[in-house]
DNA sequence: GTAATTAAAAGCAGTCCTGCTTGTTTTCAC
DNA sequence: GTGAAAACAAGCAGGACTGCTTTTAATTAC
């Protein structure tokens, strides 16, 4: 499944060692049209709704296709969570590496990610993999590896936090917590906007209250 | 389908005016172990997995006898829904009313309705309301009817907060997703009972300092 | 150029779910 | 007690999804 994209042969003749190969190129981009196409689904859809057809049509591929590349659709699911992972991850280095390490730009770069339909398809699949034991394994490592690169990241903006480790963690959780649950509720119940700018005001104010001495950038 | 339990002929006689009548007692206790099988088929298989059979299985009846009292399995659906929603009000004023009124009390009350079962049925119906507009339809007024239940329950239990009502609203947004996030996050990934512990207390002390005046019961 | 490998399409069988319809038992009204 | 209605049981047809197998087309290697 996890091809390597190059051909290793003729290493006599040395002309083509590590080479893409149309074919391999192809194959990879295939694979991403069925990947996205399955959170296009999972958003439009909601999980118990998105089956192997309709992705298959909504990647413009046929089933037959997509079964080659997928040997079924518990695969599909699972390397669709695998990178929404990875975009997510992407995008936070992206969001906070450009900008002003403050608290308040940290804080809305996490929001901003939980706006986009990514989250709702990881969300998708999370609720599904309580009660997948499959989809749960592929979960698990990656839940934990999210919350090392949050807590390294912030290590890194906040170094002078390393000191009070009880606070730092309270205002991670805190953070976390709040956001993803404000996330969901936005997306399952009608929360207003007004809400929701009270909320991250409030919780800003605490993550300032929480650090030790703010010297400098104090947002 | 809702059918009035009660016998309202012969008022002549005036030997039974108001009769529950065996059948719609029996009736009634039908439909709702066949809601309590629905909820527990959320939890145990998730709602993509909750299937009509099942359910009918789970409570020990023919599917038939299911049709008989839910005309399709969406009607099972919302009549769970709203069931859950009447079992949350419930245990709430059921923990509330007979307890101290204190922050501390309300947010711990608030937190152990959140790790039932029943908030992960409630949980799965609310996330797959987000694609199905039947669902959705049966959710939103529940949804607004508990937000104004939790309002007044705390203008209820702190009437000096009425003032502040800025504070006031920032308090039951921030209570409120925090907990709900935590909760969620605690059923779809690993979260140390530690974290949990840490986030309530930090959240407890929140509440205490944006009440206007702490007079009397600061926990 | 030819054989082999891979991508993609399409058809097929099996399974399960849904909603309906028919049949049986119990309860209620007179 | 008798007829009507409700509760319950069970079978049936249609549809959809899943995974597999067979075919066709394209690409690569020799």
């Amino acid at each position: 499944m996890a091809r390597a994209a190059a051909n290793t042969n003729t290493d006599a003749s040395g002309r083509r060692l590590i080479e893409p190969t149309a074919q391999a190129l192809k194959s990879a981009k295939t694979r991403a049209r069925l990947i996205e196409a399955t959170i296009r689904c999972l958003v439009k859809f909601g999980y118990s709704n998105t089956t192997t057809p309709k992705v298959a049509e909504e990647a413009g591929l046929s089933r037959g296709a997509m079964l080659h590349h997928f040997e079924n659709g518990r695969q599909l699911m699972q390397a669709t969570l695998i990178e929404l992972h990875n975009k997510r991850l992407r995008a936070f280095r992206r969001a906070v590496g450009s900008l002003e390490h403050d608290a308040r730009t940290l804080l809305m770069a996490y929001w901003s990610q939980l706006l986009r339909p990514n989250f709702i398809a990881f969300q998708e699949l999370a609720m599904a993999a309580r009660t997948d034991t499959q989809l749960s394994a592929t979960l698990e490592p990656v839940q934990r590896e999210f919350r090392e690169r949050w807590h390294d990241l912030a290590v890194e903006l906040f170094p002078e936090w390393a000191d009070d480790r009880n606070a730092f963690e309270v205002a991670l959780a805190m953070t976390q917590n709040t956001l993803e649950g404000m996330a969901i509720n936005r997306m399952t119940s009608n929360v207003t906007e007004e809400a929701i700018a009270l909320v991250l005001e409030h919780l800003e104010k605490q993550i300032l209250e929480l650090r030790p001495s703010p010297r400098g950038q104090a947002g």
